[in-house]
RNA sequence: GUGGGUAUAGCUCAGCUGGUUAGAGCGCUGCACUGUGGCUGCAGAGGCCGAGGGUUCGAAUCCCUUUACCCACCCCA
């Protein structure tokens, strides 16, 4: 444990079972979300600064102190995105890919950066997978996106009785303004009463003011007005329906009025889904919401947007928790052992073959004895052991022994492939 | 950014109030079984006890510093 090389703080490497994990989630992800019409997309690393600061919000922690940012040799600043949503509308603008009222459905799946200081479900480098539906403006839409992202949890094997989905609205440019004036003065009216942090977010981001933990504050915030009841009449239509719409398809929720995502691009609809073991300290496996602003923040013409990011590392945590694992899942179906070096290379030659003919075979390129061999054989649980032995290959023929019955069999080597049945 | 904890073999961990060659289990390699895996028995390899400094006749053990990791606050996925 030389601390001379390791990865950086709050990062790590995806080795065994986690990368295993990584790779089972992804393709579930493809699995699950083509069914829904979605296709892929990767965007870069960085971008420039700027998109993250106009896109996520100034007022933000991510933007304000958790990002990534550097000058390139051109002078440029530049920043590791800290989540891709920003980018995935960028290159949307950039592409035009939503012309003429067009919709897109994207996902992507990748590293995401923020400068926070580590602990359980939480680092610097993480995995994230995501969804975004461009141009689609319906509460159909919004349902499909949170029925999406549940079906995939499902998919991917965690109890739905384990998980929490949350539903709010956080109304649009016509009421929120309003409904946010309204909370600052309800924090100003109560400064005295709650937390310092509280009281700057009166100035900030009142809303936030929701998420604190503090228990003097939330009792203080029971009383506080609730967007609620102040949506305008278009926003409390369009989450009844959303809501009724979750009903119809069997997704359990539970609307959470103090649910405020902290990016400042969320538009009405917003939704997560919650764990309650595994996660430490978290609890958030999957969250996101709708965005009709982001668009224009970022140079584009008025196009609606609506998307969710799930955290692999969490999801991983709360697949665990729910005894899930991810065992070594190499597909061997046959060892070719040697009882002698001369058929070396009579074995490598068969094993290539196979190979070649979509089998998976392993041979010894160690030199080992034929005991190891057969304990090499039993490990990669192959089913199946061919034995290249003086007596049978005089007569042209090796040994074929089904690791589970111990049968065996003579046939020539051309054979093997149909008598192990592949 | 603020707290608390931990650091000994590939992994999980013992190592009491300082005492001589630093241990166990699992895993790995070999042998018994020279052409047949799992079980058993035996043997073996593998450690600058996170790093640096100090106290001491003597430090894995005590003190200081440092680094890393973990956990919590905060924030979010």
């Amino acid at each position: 444990m030389a601390d001379k090389y390791t990865a950086p703080k709050g990062t790590t490497d995806l080795i065994g079972a986690q990368a295993r994990g990584w790779e089972f989630l992804t393709t579930t992800a493809r699995e699950v979300f083509s069914h829904y019409g979605y296709e892929p997309l990767y965007t870069p690393i960085f971008e420039h600064t700027e998109l993250f600061t106009r896109g996520i919000g100034e007022a933000t922690d991510v933007v304000g102190k958790e990002m990534y940012t550097f000058e390139d040799k051109g002078g440029r600043s530049l920043t590791l995105r800290p989540e891709n949503t920003a980018s995935v509308v960028r290159a949307a603008i950039n592409a035009n890919i939503t012309a003429n009222g067009q919709a897109a459905k994207l996902y992507y799946a990748g590293p995401m950066f923020r400068y926070e200081r580590p602990q359980k479900g939480r680092q610097r480098q993480f995995y994230q997978i995501g969804a975004e539906a461009l141009g689609l403006n319906s509460p159909e839409a919004d349902a499909e996106m949170i029925i999406m992202l549940w079906h995939f949890f499902c998919q991917a094997g965690i109890p739905a009785d384990s998980m929490r989905l949350l539903v709010n609205s956080m109304g649009d440019g016509a009421c929120r303004p309003a409904y946010r004036d309204k909370v600052a003065a309800f924090i100003k009216e109560h400064g005295d009463e709650l937390c310092e942090e509280c009281n700057a977010r009166a100035n900030t981001n009142p809303l936030r003011a929701f998420d604190c933990k503090n228990p003097s504050c939330r009792e203080v915030f029971a009383s506080a007005p609730l967007l609620k009841d102040e949506l305008c009449d278009e926003c409390a239509e369009h989450h009844a329906r959303v809501l009724s719409l979750l009903e119809a398809a069997g997704v359990p929720y539970v609307e959470d009025p103090t649910l405020v995502r902290g990016l400042d691009y969320y538009t009405r609809t917003v939704f997560e889904v919650q764990v309650d073991n595994g996660l430490g300290s978290q609890n958030a496996i999957g969250g996101g919401g709708r965005y009709d602003g982001l668009f224009e923040s970022l140079g584009g013409k008025p196009t609606s947007g609506l998307g969710f990011a799930l955290g692999f590392e969490r999801t991983l945590l709360a697949l665990e928790a729910s005894g899930v694992t991810f065992e070594d899942g190499s597909s061997i179906d046959v060892y070719v052992a040697v009882a002698d070096d001369l058929y070396r290379d009579e074995a490598f030659k068969l094993a290539t073959e196979l190979r070649r003919n979509d089998v998976g075979a392993l041979v010894d390129v160690a030199g080992k004895s034929l005991k190891a061999q057969f304990k090499q054989a039993d490990h990669a649980s192959a089913r199946y052991t061919v034995i290249f032995a003086p007596d049978e290959y005089a007569q042209g023929k090796v040994v074929v022994r089904n690791m589970a019955t111990k049968e065996e069999r003579l046939v020539a080597p051309s054979e093997v492939q149909e008598a192990i049945g592949a």
